[in-house]
DNA sequence: TGTACATCAGTGAACGCGCGTTCACTGATGTAC
DNA sequence: TGTACATCAGTGAACGCGCGTTCACTGATGTAC
């Protein structure tokens, strides 16, 4: 009908979005693409001006989304630790809340995709597995910022603690998300139970680090 | 073509097989009946005659595939300790190896189905719920016969222990499968660092609690 | 034990449907003069 | 600045295809007498 070019950029990155949404929701596979462009506010034909096929949407959009998240995780990462708590403290509240499990939309975009990643093509696997290993970098500087102390005779880099924190947290969230309809108490109880035994962890270190165990 | 019912009961096993390794392999949507039926062994319009509906496969399928998870898992439960290693040990270097990453139609149903569990009917999604708590108790008792210490203070129950166990586990293993193509370096350290922390953290326990914690 | 018949697992073509993709067409935008 | 025209985002019908499901049919199995 005739857009300017502004707009024309505009109306993909609405696309984008819409795909992101519904990719996370439903999975890749289950939606269409007539759908997805009704959703973005368009016919199906459209959607070819824009990309050359639903495999190119699905690599841009694990790129949008992963960078989004990460841009986002580095904003609270570089956000001034209050007096009460840590940057890592919020994000490990914020991450294993019942809002984040019940808004998959938004969110660990890590976790959103981490059922499909493997089946996805080469292109959106690689932006996942970078945007992964970014993901476990910045939480690796959270911790460092945290003020956590590294034990004596501890031989694990803050990298280390970062991917076992994180498979922790991840774990927790699917698990919580697979079984949040049929069975609600056991997601609940995953949850809640990740958070505190993550958070003790912490505490302990706290409290060990100034008293050194010895090796026995 | 006439078939005694013995016959009959195999061919749908078979079937239930068939379908256990390709959902695994490939997801529970991306597999069609026709395909499905040929790799059993017959043609598509059979496969009505076995079952109501695709979903109703779907979730004997779920059911099946955990019930030999569970049992499978009991057995090892149950292996009588050796002088050297406890189940629960064995477990862990089991469950957070690259033969179970690289081995998706058998192993952990839970690992295998959590991506499609929460896209899943009622019916599958209920089975996959009862195995998961199922599978968290075994592992709470696989913790407790393996003499693990309760550390003084500790408030954990061993049920607590074994959700953050199972989260940390399954969330490596999810991980390091969903990048094992595009980035297999990362897929690798990802799951050799799981293991390494898991069993460090049994070793910590064994060496404090000789040594009980006073609170600071 | 032998015969007659109902049962039902398996066949393979066909159903309507939605998928990803292609296409001819429209008409405002953006450019060249 | 005004006119003529190329560009290209958007439309909506159509393509072949594979999906889940239905169907009429086959013929050995299992049952009744």
């Amino acid at each position: 009908m005739g857009v300017s070019r502004e707009q024309a950029a505009e109306n993909r990155r609405a696309i984008v979005a819409a795909a992101t949404r519904l990719f996370r929701e439903r999975g890749v596979e289950a939606v269409g693409l007539s759908e997805l462009m009704k959703h973005a506010g368009f016919t199906q034909g459209g959607f070819y001006n824009h990309f050359e096929s639903k495999a190119d949407l699905v690599a841009e959009v694990l790129a949008s989304a992963i960078g989004e998240g990460i841009a986002e995780f580095t904003k609270l990462a570089r956000t001034p630790v209050d007096e009460s708590t840590t940057a890592l403290r919020r994000y490990i509240n914020w991450y294993l809340s019942k809002a984040h499990r019940d808004n998959i939309d938004h969110g660990c975009p890590v976790t959103g995709f981490a059922g499909d990643a493997r089946r996805l093509g080469a292109g959106a696997q690689s932006h996942f597995a970078g945007g992964l290993d970014d993901l476990i970098t910045i939480l690796a500087g959270l911790i460092a910022e945290s003020g956590s102390p590294v034990m004596e005779g501890e031989r694990r880099t803050l990298r280390e603690r970062a991917i076992s924190l994180h498979c922790e947290m991840l774990g927790a969230l699917v698990l919580s998300r697979s079984v949040a309809q049929a069975a609600p108490a056991l997601s609940n109880e995953i949850l809640e139970n990740a958070r505190r035994d993550v958070l003790a962890s912490l505490d302990e270190r706290s409290s060990q680090a100034s008293k050194p165990r010895k090796k026995p």
